[in-house]
RNA sequence: CGCGGGGUGGAGCAGUCCGGUAGCUCGUCGGGCUCAUAACCCGAAGGUCGGUGGUUCAAAUCCACCCCCCGCAACCA
């Protein structure tokens, strides 16, 4: 057996409603356990980040407390996560007594190992990003990444020595040069490592939302945040769970915040004795139509207004099949629509009509008795379950879905050259018994390899196919011989699996 | 000297780190098939890989300089 594999989302903050690139990063987490499953024990995180200044602000104005903020808040992202088939190993939110308890004992072993040490300190500080900037790096007085206002900040602070581990995390990203992936990703946080470090300040005390340290103040948030990784697999409380799961796998950020998990997290991990992820991997941004997503734009980023027109598994579908994993890509209504329709549509659903269609009509929808292990088809799917596992695990969506589409035009072709209607006319029955099985058996391997990706609609296309046992089961037993669909089976054929959608119509100009 | 992303057949994109026949999807054209969601299969046309110079036997890929586009307007992953 396989170590654990453990998969991480960001946490979210929650300053406002969930939108489409929140779905889009845990739902490649979904497709990473998913797909994990198949052969592993697997863990699937992901939660809210619940404290700071600027939740605060945002209950504020809604007259609420934080924490009523939050517990109203919550149930959304569930819902969006329940929306797209999300199957989540566990939620956890930072407001949490299980949490919060494990942050504070983070805090005071920091401190006690001298890694946490008391200071003073000035600066400007950008509420809105939660963020202490140099001088020299403000623009006309403003927050260089959001432009709002910066207020000059004395206190005396708890600070995390930071700069101590310069020296560790250059020579571990020598040691690793994939740890940190996308390569554009490595390389910066390599040229901030080279720049230098200095020690971060890790306490608040202008307000009062956050976890709260003894001797006053709270503890800033995004030591609170990272600190959820490890605080939701039992650390210092569950030795063994722990360390069946930790180090990560694979803990998916988006690009803004690459900074706190390949510099900060590490760093805070050492101090604490345990070892990074293995990788971090920072995608790029949904962008509308080349542009950046924006309330101008209208509600086409509403992640439920797009489930609800074109299918969770659709979208699923084209988030990981449309743009290389980690580059930023551009999504548009017409796009999906395209994807769906050709893909998923003709290539795929109509593949499986016109093949139960051919097997209702010369054999009553039962599936004959043909098995052909070492047929060409066979052959071509063989090796196809660990090429497409590996690419998936690699995050190489786009390339997973490619091999597996290369399965689906075999099987089309393979109909037009086999010519089951000829056979049929001809009364060669052995030949149509072994085309029909084959063909089947395809359509069944197929659904079995893109259920992680697209769950629910596999389920269908598995149940119209007849297929006993689990969908989800372990691909060594599932996927093991051409014969998983046992002769006898009765068919089910029904709706198309795809639809086909309408296009947009174009705006006029 | 602000930061970042990008310029590859009509459109959208891979390939660039680790130089060696320029690939995919859509579209177009031609052909095939009739089982199927007017779907499927085969073939073809179409590219001086933004520009200039350099390194090299060989450059989309490495180096230098230059041009152009986009984002950095909070539903920030």
């Amino acid at each position: 057996m396989e170590r654990a594999y453990y998969v991480t989302t960001p946490i979210y903050y929650i300053s406002g409603n969930p939108h489409i690139g929140h779905a889009y990063t845990t739902i490649v987490a979904d497709v990473l356990a998913r797909t994990a499953r198949t052969y592993r024990p697997t863990f699937f995180l992901t939660g809210t980040d619940e404290h700071g200044q600027k939740v605060a602000n945002a209950a504020a104005a809604a007259r609420k407390t934080p924490q009523e903020w939050c517990d109203e808040l919550v149930p959304r992202w569930k819902a969006l996560f329940s929306a797209y088939h999300v199957t989540y190993d566990d939620f956890i939110r930072t407001t949490e007594p299980r949490h919060v308890e494990k942050v504070q004992r983070v805090f005071k072993r920091l401190r006690d190992s001298g890694d946490v040490y008391r200071g003073k300190y000035e600066g400007w500080y950008c509420v809105n990003d939660e963020t202490f900037w140099l001088e020299s790096k403000l623009v006309d007085g403003r927050c260089p990444t959001c432009g709002r206002e910066v207020q000059w900040i004395s206190e005396e602070d708890w600070f995390f020595r930071l700069s101590a581990y310069r020296d560790r995390l250059i020579e571990f990203y020598e040691r690793h040069p994939d740890w940190v992936q996308p390569r554009s990703v490595y390389n910066e946080m390599m040229a901030i490592l080279r720049e230098g470090l200095e020690d971060l300040s890790v306490s608040r005390t202008s307000f009062d939302w956050g976890v709260p340290i003894p001797d006053g103040g709270v503890i800033y948030v995004w030591l609170d945040a990272l600190l959820n990784y490890i605080t939701a697999i039992g650390w210092s409380e569950d030795e063994a769970r722990f360390r069946t799961y930790w180090p990560a796998q694979t803990q998916l950020v988006g690009k803004e915040i690459a900074r706190f998990h390949t510099i900060i997290w590490p760093a805070i991990l050492w101090a604490l004795g345990e070892a990074p992820p293995e990788l971090v991997f920072a995608h790029g941004w949904i962008t509308v139509d080349g542009q950046k997503m924006g309330k101008s734009l209208g509600n086409a980023s509403d992640p439920f207004a797009l489930e609800q027109r074109f299918g969770a598994d659709a979208i699923r579908y084209f988030l990981l099949r449309e743009a290389p994993f980690g580059s930023d890509f551009s999504y548009s209504e017409e796009k999906i629509a395209q994807r769906r329709n050709s893909d998923l549509a003709n290539d795929l659903g109509n593949l499986l009509q016109r093949t139960l269609a051919m097997l209702r009509r010369y054999r009553a929808g039962i599936v004959p008795d043909a098995r052909n292990p070492a047929g060409e088809l066979a052959l071509r799917f063989a090796p196809q379950a660990a090429i497409v596992r590996e690419r998936i695990l690699d995050l190489h969506f786009r390339e997973a879905l490619e091999s597996i589409w290369e399965l689906v035009t075999a099987l089309n072709r393979t109909i037009d050259e086999r010519k089951p209607w000829e056979l049929h006319k001809a009364g060669d029955n052995e030949a149509l018994d072994a085309v029909l099985y084959d063909l089947c058996e395809g359509l069944r391997r197929i659904a079995i390899l893109l259920h992680p990706v697209m769950p629910e609609r596999m389920s269908e296309m598995w149940r119209q196919l007849g297929s006993p046992g689990r969908i989800d089961d372990d691909w060594a037993s599932t996927l093991r011989d051409w014969g998983g669909l046992p002769p006898q089976t009765q068919t089910a054929p029904s709706a198309p699996l795809f639809p086909k959608v309408e296009l947009e119509p174009i705006a006029a100009p």
